[in-house]
DNA sequence: GCTCCTCCGGCAAGCACTTTCCCGAATCTG
DNA sequence: CAGATTCGGGAAAGTGCTTGCCGGAGGAGC
């Protein structure tokens, strides 16, 4: 009585023999598009896959078909709000175009990167997404650029996320000008002398955010003294530190700090709080990202205001939406929008 | 002269050929565990492999193998800490397996869980974790139910996390017992009148916390009046308006308001702040989870910490790593976390 | 020197689908 | 009413891989 195997989900095979219909039949009616297929029929088909909990095994359709509708995502660190609001804008947008997304989480290290593409190549998705990628340069890290070279020429799409140094399509963060328009608003806002708390060296968004932010500065006739540039992670901890390490340099005269990044800029406040600094009345903060979850940190952060979920979803666009070849470099910006973390100052 | 095909990725029967071997000794060489191959062979193959970059199919091995190594997440917003700190502890499990996981996000609705289920199953996964799914009670929403129940019968393994009335292995997260103890430590602490601000009714967790939180003050002598229980979403702008709402009934009495997480605390403490309300002056304020990038805000917030990323892990483990059958509810507690946000209370 | 194992390539049969091709029947055309 | 077209079901040929099984080569045992 009870035929079903043990194990297993049923097969499309089941479910025709179930409808009394032929395999092509009821492969065509479950999703064969180009075909019509007797009404009658169908409704057989369907009402067999129904009772039978029926649900298509995707990796042979793919295999079958030859192509996957799945998308990759490698990202840094998914806990961190600023990739997973991306990755959120690229699952939205995935959705509404039927993809599966499949994401990996580097953690930071750049080992795992390559392994984690490798293995997603693997897949065959139609696109693989990265983003926060750090190496400085392709010579850097040639491996990864092999592997990515590989999947292209394979009839994959990659996109970076904030890599426009990268022979590869991508969703260009203006960092520099970014930084340079916050500073601009900062130094009407009567700020003459910053100090900068960036992020390792060979992470380019960090470096572009600190230097578009001194190059603004020294344009207006205020230059940053090397002295006031202090490096840490790019997490919350590495702002503590680095907040730590600037003060200890001694910052009297120092009127702001830009930190490069949201996090960095709230593990910096919690540092110079903890340490009897005054905020903002003893010295100005600002970061960069406008991080949804920190908007209710006091004194609400100064920030440039990054489209998050917009950039992931541009990702997604870009590297799917056959646009005319072209536009292999999509530009976002970043809004500077001033708080109470970098009050307007008043010289007599 | 090239004759490498306009499109696609090299098969193993390409490797096989330019290593001069059949297609089964170049399968093994490069995965086959239970066969020896001829080191010559072998090495043959691996060069082969590595000069046309192949990578082999997974799909393909997944029809071949009946079975795959993906790992199939559905959060209901991963661009809250909450769940991408949870999601988090899966991928580091999951990566350590070997396996990969494919992730969505229902964006809180209903209706896509069942969507998003319906499909990750075709994907057949190892295992589908969901996490944050809200219904009540299984009858009020049979259709998810079945379909993670014909999952099951096929061989699938569903966690749930915070679900346990649910008929599926669970992350049991003891709400109740850490809302609980939240509440004793500050009854302890002076203590007496109590606000809380809560979820929608029909989100277990948001319940179990209140009614926990409530019951202890209860106990304690301290019963929270209706008057002070307000009802928002589940997110930051929910806190905020409850906050609003809890205002207006007149907050002259409470001394505490308990938001039954994090995010909604924060927008709460964002409210009473616009309001002129000092905290934790005038009100103290307490949250629940303990989220990372929320630990900067001020006052510190006094919370329940949860182990999330442990969370994520946990329910990778319950699913795959089959221990002795019982284990089907795995309790995750809580501990309460006194912070600035709730200061002492010196009673005359 | 012959038989019996063992070892390891390779053939071919799956795996769960899609899609091409064939073919009979129904419909259309003149 | 014959011939030309659709129309749509079904058989079968893929799709890229794994694996059971066969058989030849080489070594061991007597």
């Amino acid at each position: 009585m009870n035929t079903e195997r043990a194990s297993g989900a049923p097969t499309l095979e089941e479910v025709a023999r179930v409808a009394g219909v032929s395999l092509a039949t009821a492969s065509r009616a479950l999703n064969g598009s180009s075909r019509k297929v007797n009404p009658e029929y169908r409704e057989r088909v369907l009402a067999a896959a129904r009772t039978l909990d029926y649900s298509p095994n995707l990796a042979a359709q793919a295999v079958a078909k030859g192509g996957t509708s799945t998308v990759a995502l490698v990202v840094a660190d998914i806990s961190d709000p600023y990739f997973s609001s991306i990755a959120s804008g690229v699952m939205r947008a995935a959705e509404e175009r039927g993809l599966i997304v499949t994401i990996g989480s580097t953690e930071r290290r750049r080992a795992r990167e390559t392994a984690m593409v490798r293995m997603f190549r693997g897949q065959r998705p139609r696109s693989i997404i990265l983003v926060g990628s750090r190496w400085a340069a392709l010579g850097s890290d040639r491996e990864l650029g092999d592997e990515l070279k590989a999947y292209e020429k394979a009839g994959g799409r990659v996109t970076m996320v904030s890599q426009p140094q990268l022979p590869f399509r991508t969703i260009d963060i203006r960092n520099r000008e970014g930084a340079a328009a916050l500073a601009g608003q900062l130094i009407k806002h009567g700020y003459r002398s910053a100090a900068i708390l960036t992020g390792p060296g060979d992470l380019n968004t960090a470096r572009e955010r600190a230097e578009g932010f001194a190059a603004a500065f020294a344009e207006h006739g205020h230059p940053i003294d090397d002295r006031w540039l202090v490096t840490g992670d790019f997490t919350r901890d590495g702002g503590f530190l680095a907040a730590a390490e600037l003060r200890r340099r001694g910052l009297g005269e120092v009127e702001l700090i830009f930190a490069v990044n949201d996090i960095m800029a709230g593990g910096a406040m919690a540092y110079l709080r903890s340490a009897g600094v005054r905020l903002p009345e003893d010295v100005a903060v600002a970061g960069f990202d406008d991080i949804y979850s920190l908007r209710d940190i006091t004194p609400a952060l100064t920030t440039v205001s990054l489209p998050l979920e917009l950039i992931g979803r541009r990702a997604i666009e870009c590297a799917l939406d056959d646009e005319q070849n072209g536009d292999t470099r999509v530009p976002i910006y970043g809004v500077p929008v001033l708080r109470e973390s970098s009050p307007l100052i008043v010289r007599a």
